[in-house]
DNA sequence: ATGTCC
């Protein structure tokens, strides 16, 4: 069946006013009027126009009319900000940029926050700061979660001596290559295929269902931004009992990613809805919520948990693939969500807790920090502290945004920086340079509290989205 | 972060 596609014009030619009210109406437009012609659709759109009020019961078109509804209503619907925050610790403030603290005070002040933390590698995002970790009462914040649900860490170490990343380069490089695929709307060659296909939520949920055939395209897929994939120098230098392998050298393949389109159609949706259904002061607007005990609370807890086990999927597949051909099988995962949200306890009460670029770090739980594509990463394992609300960064933070990157890193620079720490690149955008970054040592000192350090891992070979360094994108 | 949603 066609999707009736109403634009923005049609609506503003019928009196439409400017607003969010456009892009919602075009929406169940798509959504509801496949049936109908174009008139018709306009024509009702009209009605609700005119007359508000008389489909404000209408499971169709209610969300319109709420918005076309004058005065009183909206008032219904604000929601003001404490005047007191709750508290929350910033770890290594020194490293972390104004804008990204003063989201965290907002964030703070929301009515159903608890408790909150800032990491070391925070800076500035949409809604809670890039590494802000918040919790709530009972609701979801999905601007909380972030835009890219489930973005994450997976790392396999084989036991095979690392200086074979050395002798055997370009073998290994091709693993690499072959199996995996960078790019805003990349999709495999040939789509792969995973048990999180056949997931119930995919057939019961109305927007999963929507998004079933483009996810399943992109599936084993890495994306672009700082997503990568690459192989490097697993480093043990004590036994550690919870990491469970011996002291040593070892191979490591270890990934960056998320939920692609998925999680990102899934933040937009429920967001938005959130934003109509919470209308908070302007600072805070990105920050609205649903309510578990909401029926669209209940529906995004259900969409996030299926967009986390996507992502992991994906990082699976591009392992399993690459094991295989190297005939190995890893001696031991380790991976975690940086994007997400928990129930968990916090001190004995049942919580949500929102970690947008936070790493999980409960008492023993292990864990991946990523440095940058020359700077060393770490395996941590959590010392479970309530101060960070059990949590750790999730890399080394950003020194410089994307554009100034652009602007001040060339591409001599970046291939001295490569040769000098015996990385070679297969692709990247010079936004990923290892200068844009801050010194994850500096950053895993500033968390000390917070996690042990059990590994290290030293990239050798490293592929993102984007050219080779010395050739045409 | 996402083939960027007015």
């Amino acid at each position: 069946m066609k999707k009736l596609k109403i634009t923005g014009k049609e609506l503003r030619a019928i009196g439409y006013p400017e607003g969010p009210v456009v892009s919602l109406a075009i929406n169940i437009a798509k959504k509801f009027f496949k049936h109908n012609t174009r008139e018709q659709a306009l024509k009702i759109l009209k009605d609700v126009l005119d007359k508000p009020q008389a489909f404000l019961e209408d499971e169709r078109l209610a969300p319109v009319a709420l918005q076309l509804k004058p005065a009183a209503k909206t008032e219904l619907y604000e929601t003001s900000l404490n005047n007191q925050g709750v508290p929350f610790n910033i770890f290594g403030a020194e490293f972390i940029e104004e804008g990204a603290t003063s989201q965290m005070y907002t964030a703070a002040k929301l009515p159903v926050a608890v408790i909150g933390a800032l990491m070391p590698d925070a800076h500035h995002g949409y809604g809670l700061p890039i590494g802000g970790v918040l919790a709530t009462a009972n609701e979801v914040i999905p601007y909380g979660v972030g835009v890219d649900i489930g973005c994450r860490m997976c790392l396999s170490v084989f036991n095979i001596d690392p200086k074979a990343l050395k002798e055997k380069e370009n073998y290994f490089a091709r693993e690499i290559i072959e199996n995996t695929k960078f790019g805003s709307g990349a999709q495999l060659d040939k789509a792969a295929d995973h048990a999180v296909m056949e997931n119930k939520a995919f057939y019961e949920h109305g927007l999963l269902r929507s998004l079933h055939t483009k996810a399943w395209k992109q599936l084993g897929t890495s994306g672009s931004g700082n997503h990568f994939v690459e192989f490097g120098e697993v480093i043990i230098e004590e036994d550690d009992e919870i990491l469970g392998i011996p002291k040593g050298k070892y191979t490591g393949l270890l990934s960056h990613s998320g939920s692609r389109g998925l999680g990102a159609s899934i933040a937009g949706h429920y967001t938005k809805l959130a934003m109509q259904k919470r209308r908070l002061p302007a600072e805070a607007r990105n920050l609205a919520w649903l309510s578990l005990d909401e029926q669209e609370g209940q529906e995004y807890w259900i969409a996030m948990n299926l967009a986390g086990e996507y992502a992991s999927a994906c990082h699976h597949i591009i392992h399993e693939k690459i094991a295989r051909q190297l005939g190995e099988r890893p001696v031991k995962m380790v991976e975690n969500h940086h994007n997400f949200a928990w129930k968990e306890k916090f001190e004995n009460r049942d919580v949500i807790v929102h970690r947008k670029g936070a790493t999980p770090a409960g008492k023993d739980v292990l864990g991946i920090i990523p440095g940058s594509m020359t700077a060393n990463g770490y395996i941590v394992k959590g010392k479970g502290n309530e101060a960070s609300v059990n949590s750790a960064s999730h890399g080394a933070g950003r020194k410089m945004s994307r554009t100034k990157a652009m602007e001040t890193i060339s591409h001599s620079e970046l291939k001295e920086a490569l040769h000098k720490s015996g990385v070679k690149l297969l692709g990247a955008g010079l936004d990923e340079a290892p200068f844009a970054y801050k010194d994850i040592d500096a950053v895993m000192r500033a968390q000390n509290n917070l996690v042990d350090i059990v590994g290290s891992f030293k990239p050798k070979i490293v592929k993102m989205d984007g050219a080779a360094p010395g050739t045409k994108a």
